[in-house]
DNA sequence: GCACCTTTGTTGTAGCTGCAATCAATCGGG
DNA sequence: CCCGATTGATTGCAGCTACAACAAAGGTGC
């Protein structure tokens, strides 16, 4: 491979939205973790409990679809929250269907959580600047919503 | 939890940027596994294949910087790639050191992954339009390398 | 009612990820 | 030269992620 080659290749590859998006999921999960731990919640259980306190009672499915995620992922992450008795199960509306809703316990571990939340919201908007942040989180929601389109 | 208080929750639970990037990432991952899996590589493998390339040979320590990735993540990630003979490790200057370089068989699964890649990232870019697009990239990119400073 | 398809969720398998602990090699100060 | 701190890499453990295959329930057309 010639050195022009390997240049633009080293070039070439931070031009890669997949990978530069991994990065960042990487380093975001890394440093609210590290501010969510006080609170013994990690970035992915927030998610997942802020989802389902929001919506609840809500499915699996919905649950997929509202996270980006796949259904057997969700399946193995709320069984993960129901057994530290943060989340429930019950029967649905329809047989095959799924509620899933918050336990008081998970209430209480979100409310001490979003301080902490909070924190880490600011460290990363202090990091990137206010325009930017901002930029970053509503085009990191298109892209997760935009998935179907491109898909297709 | 009263109403108005569960709306803000719903609200603000998209203003999380680690959320979001969380789910943009899994959504962008599973689009560009899709336009390389006839390459015969994933967009987790090319990331690190190219990483080498662009660098060899380079230190373990070296690819975990590059590309914001646990220095125990990179072992692992670089043992799969040389069980498939993708990428190869020797010793380095340094007998703590380890050099990995890519192989023929690497390269030649690169090249041919490339024009796969390319596509994805037209498909991404068709999705978003493409100054969104642009300002993804760039942005992931920053948000990968502010970590240190975030984390500090 | 039955055959067929869709929807919803789970399980098997496999890979990605990070933290803590560990080991080996190196470096720096005495 | 030796001791302690640092650096580079690995391993054990645990959790996140997705795809494929499956099972069960519901819906549709006949």
């Amino acid at each position: 491979m010639h050195s022009s080659t390997l240049e633009t290749n080293r070039r070439r590859g931070f031009d890669c939205l997949c990978g530069n998006m991994r990065m960042a999921a990487r380093s975001v999960t890394t440093l609210y973790d590290g501010y969510l731990a006080p609170a013994g919640l990690t970035a992915a259980e927030l998610s997942v409990l802020w989802c389902v306190i929001s919506v609840q009672p809500v499915s699996m499915q919905r649950i997929s679809e509202t996270l980006a995620m796949e259904k057997s992922t969700v399946t193995r992450n709320v069984a993960h929250l129901c057994a530290r008795n943060l989340l429930k199960v019950g029967a649905g509306t329809d047989a095959r269907m799924k509620h899933v809703s918050v336990t008081r316990i998970g209430q209480e571990a979100f409310v001490r959580a979003l301080p902490h939340w909070k924190a880490a919201q600011r460290a990363a908007t202090k990091a990137l600047g206010e325009p930017r942040f901002k930029a970053m989180v509503t085009g990191a929601l298109r892209l997760a919503r935009a998935r179907k389109v491109a898909a297709a």
